[in-house]
DNA sequence: AGGGTTGATGTAAGCGTTTACATATGCCTA
DNA sequence: TAGGCATATGTAAACGCTTACATCAACCCT
């Protein structure tokens, strides 16, 4: 609870040669630093960073909006930031939205309100067109796991164009033909994506992806059971299917149980995310990883840069790649032959 | 960016009106607080809340250090405290410490420093000694589910003597009488009051908790698989076994999986915590909740209270109880006969 | 010896607010 | 009409730092 001045005072200095003391240390005298040192710890002295962030008008403080604390998938991409900012000497305040605008922008705000240099934002309900506006006002922000056109240099992300490829490329590896999917919203950019890149890669074997077989889910595990529910009452001859999340993977799986279809030897379920989850799941669930703490990781890498108007980021890395990871809930049909 | 002399300029009056307008409306007039309005809308301003906190010396800032936030586990807390404070207009400031005693009290000192009121605590690796030293040196840490006895009232917590208490019952009441048990580390109160709370229920209904029925695991989920698999091997017979997570619940089931023991059938398999995890399990597992989300608000309002300084917080809930959430791992003996 | 450097420190003006105190105006009452 | 009291506003001093600028002493060079 000292401040400064009693530090000086007891050190038989100024305010401003302490205020050196801690921050230039090569600028004052040896044997002063030695005084001002033995006061600090006289004293216990500890600087009071709220007033050094308003006298140099650098708070070293970011903001992450993110839409829940609760859950696996936002909770890494939190823990991810967290550290990267941490690492570079920066707080994080952070705050939950709920899936709301409203709550975003009021967040949005209010970081600003206090301080924050620049903002990470996991935008879910935001719209691009709301995005633009926000970050023309105020360039400070930085988009984690979600692209933007506009602008692309402030976004960390998956490619999710090479991620719905990599799972068609898989099952095909693995001799499925009959692919069917359960997306997310087809308001997302991310489902959208997903699925270009699963036709991308049937099309280059010569495979067309039957519209019967994509139902649009919403990534959570009651729609995943619904849908996979839908397409086992379709009777079409299906092999694989390819969740773009773990979650409706595991209402799949459940979807499969009650209905007595096996995984995989009857079906095969692939997920998407990557989350302990799914390893949790019977079968394990074979699933498309995102690396979901080193976008989190990066993400607070870019707003220190933003925040510290550094120039170059070109060190930054932008875009991911998933990676798939192999258990046990897809059959490969090559074995048999 | 307008600060206040701007629109103190702008509207013709001082900058102690402004401040005045904006913060106890009723002691200004009214048409002076139109033109105030006016000039706040015409330059956009906003009031920068650093700058407020340091004039009034109230942050509205609370630090939460916890142990990371890539777990549902302290994702829940973390979610229920960044709510309470959000409710009363609080910000939260997050660290994580990745476990680490050096790390929770650097996270404890530098969220002190940013002059945050309270510190919500979720200190794993801090002994009672040491906590108790932080107590001392300011009064204003709350731990969120730990008990300490010197501080029980900047406690919010599980009471896990009952929660033992309410496994042993539950198990008891479903026919259960060989009932084993693998616990957390024996360092750590929780695992020790859980493990008392089931004793005692036993004892009420006539029954000793057999010594080589209980396994020491360390709450994660290999630690399951490998204390199921010791008590699988040792031969005795056990109708049911309560891990003390869910987390080493599942390893347990799938060690019995692997070795063939089904569950419930041979097997019945209680769990603790109630996180989304027991749900996505085969079978899905019945488990003890602890309320986390309840009990991570509680200590985000007995925080803001601590921070206010207000001296009556006993509407404030502290001490939490858990609840069986039934599914499917254990077996009701009682059908059967 | 005088002028120019260099290095160490002090002085004081911010940073953007809040708030105790002073001042001014109008109104009521005796 | 003077005194007293509210009510509304202004003045200026904090809050705890940082930092541009001024000052001063010591040293070096020609």
């Amino acid at each position: 609870m000292a401040t400064i001045a009693q530090v000086a005072l007891f050190a038989g200095v100024s305010t401003a040669t302490v205020s050196r003391a801690l921050n230039k240390p090569d600028v004052v005298d040896e044997k002063t630093k030695a005084k001002v040192r033995e006061a600090v710890d006289a004293l216990g002295y500890r600087p009071n960073q709220v007033a050094r962030g308003l006298a140099s008008r650098s708070s070293r403080t970011v903001g992450v909006v993110i839409n829940r604390f609760d859950s696996a998938y936002y909770g890494q991409m939190m823990q991810g930031a967290e550290k990267g900012l941490r690492s570079v000497g920066y707080k994080t305040i952070a705050e939950s939205t709920c899936e709301h605008a409203d709550g975003e922008r009021a967040a949005w705000n209010s970081l600003l309100d206090r301080q924050c240099e620049a903002i990470i934002l996991h935008a879910d309900a935001l719209s691009d067109d709301e995005l633009r506006e926000l970050y023309k006002a105020r360039r400070n922000t930085v988009l984690m796991n979600r692209y933007h056109p506009d602008f692309a240099d402030r976004c960390v992300y998956l490619d999710n164009i090479k991620g719905g490829q990599l799972a068609g490329e898989y099952l095909l590896s693995k001799g499925h033909r009959s692919i069917a999917t359960i997306t997310g919203p087809s308001s997302y950019y991310e489902a959208r994506d997903r699925l270009t890149g699963l036709r991308q890669s049937l099309a280059n074997a010569g495979i067309e992806l039957d519209p019967a077989l994509v139902e649009e889910g919403n990534f959570r595990d009651d729609m995943g059971f619904t849908c996979m529910n839908r397409l086992i009452d379709s009777g079409k001859t299906l092999s694989a299917v390819f969740c773009q999340s773990d979650e409706m993977a595991a209402g799949a799986l459940d979807a499969c149980r009650q209905r007595g279809v096996r995984v995989p030897e009857d079906i095969s379920v692939l997920g998407f995310d990557g989350l302990d989850l799914a390893y949790h799941l019977t079968p394990k669930l074979t699933t498309v990883r995102q690396p979901l703490r080193e976008i989190g990781e990066a993400a607070g890498l870019l707003a220190y840069a933003v925040a510290t108007k550094s120039t170059d980021h070109s060190d930054i890395k932008r875009i991911f790649a998933a990676e798939v990871v192999e258990r046990s809930s897809v059959r490969d049909l090559n074995d048999g032959s």
